[in-house]
DNA sequence: ATCGAGATGTGATATAAATCACATTATAAA
DNA sequence: TTTATAATGTGATTTATATCACATCTCGAT
């Protein structure tokens, strides 16, 4: 990791790629690269935080402890920073963050980070435009869960994980039926009943994890109507 | 309207306060203060938007239109910016805000505003913190909200309300019971029966919309048991 | 003061989904 | 491979809450 530079990663944030080769070369001595397998834990709630993270790749979930178990607040999807708000004011971390497939996660030392902001405008400019598109996407997903029922938040997941993220009607799913429940509010009973519903009346193929959507059109008007 | 002065504004946001005497200068030739009177829409989701919203005085509702009703994403209390996620991206707005009292807003160009995150790093900075710690309240309530049921999230607003937003034990609801069901995400009935079952357990005391909050510690152990 | 619309209280009923309980099947570890 | 642990499928039952229905009640406008 120590020959990697950041001027020429690949996986640049949007904000990162507005730095003066002056800012590069001091980020590149401030940074840390880390690989997370499947399953480890990235940064835990109620930890003290000292560096923003930056989803260089893989697939991560932002989840808390509720009143009465987990909850998965966000599935975030490289490339992008996650956790700004709790990693950022350098206090005890609100929520934690796992990594639900291989990624590699780039730590910069909070401070630095502020000061990138303090000095260069662009730079704040694109996190507080990623900080908006977030915020849009939560409420969002805020409403229609408060207000559709599980067939539909089931279907607004699935389709939304084939859009967004794998791209493809066919894909591996990531999460456990379990994991599943707990970011859209149900059981995990319930959700394996939507799920065995959904493939038993030919809107989706399922063996293990491998998904494959067969009816979008259907499953869309499911997720539409709740 | 016109004599008056950001400068000197004592309902300043932490981000106006870092402003030089230029920016001010310029801010004030770009700002816009209105009242609304309660249940005046300030914006409205759909329309676009070219101002960015500073609550300066009174309270506000940030709602949407859900997938079968209205949703109240969040209350907002003055001073604060509110809504930057919608109006800033000069887009279609996402989400309405509502005045549910008296208020006074600023409105300030999102050129303008876009400008001073450029050139002034301090005011993106409290742009960036005042954006971090919505999204961390948000999580908050949106674990409990999927967690909790009515009575508990119902209990979790009457003590919110009387801590964060009026200070007091006594205050007039600014809300009616329709749109604090909006707000929880339940049916306006179940609202009316919460209340008058706390209401005859002696936790609360309401005529109107007049509330006393009687036992305050049964009240919070309900918020927390969910 | 009168009127009417919106807000509220409360019973009866319906229903989605949680919970409980257990069988079955993957998956990872020894 | 064997074993243990986690993940999943599915029925039976319970439960919280939505929905429907209607009776007040409140308050602003005329």
């Amino acid at each position: 990791m120590t020959n990697h530079n950041c001027k020429t990663c690949p996986f640049k944030s949007s904000a990162t790629k507005v730095l003066s080769d002056d800012e590069f070369e001091i980020l590149d001595k401030n940074r840390a690269m880390v690989t997370f397998k499947k399953g480890d834990l990235i940064f835990k709630q109620g930890a003290l935080s000292t560096n923003v993270a930056y989803l260089r790749t893989g697939i991560v979930k932002i989840h808390m402890q509720g009143p009465s178990k987990e909850k998965i607040l966000r599935i975030v999807k490289a490339p992008s920073y996650f956790g700004i708000p709790t990693t950022f004011g350098n206090k005890i971390n609100k929520y934690s963050a796992t990594a639900i497939e291989e990624t590699t996660v780039c730590f910069i030392d909070s401070n630095l980070f502020r000061n990138f902001i303090f000095k260069n405008g662009k730079f704040a400019y694109e996190i507080i435009v990623e900080l908006c598109e977030n915020e849009l996407q939560d409420y969002e997903r805020y409403a229609n869960q408060s207000q559709k029922q599980v067939p539909g938040m089931v279907a607004e997941r699935l389709i939304c994980m084939s859009d967004n993220i794998f791209n493809s009607n066919h894909f591996n799913f990531p999460l456990t039926q379990s994991e599943l429940a707990d970011l859209v509010g149900t059981s995990r009973e319930s959700v394996s009943r939507v799920l065995s519903d959904f493939s038993s009346n030919k809107l989706i193929e399922f063996k293990g994890k491998e998904i494959t959507i067969l009816n979008r059109d259907v499953l869309e008007q499911i997720s539409e109507k709740g």
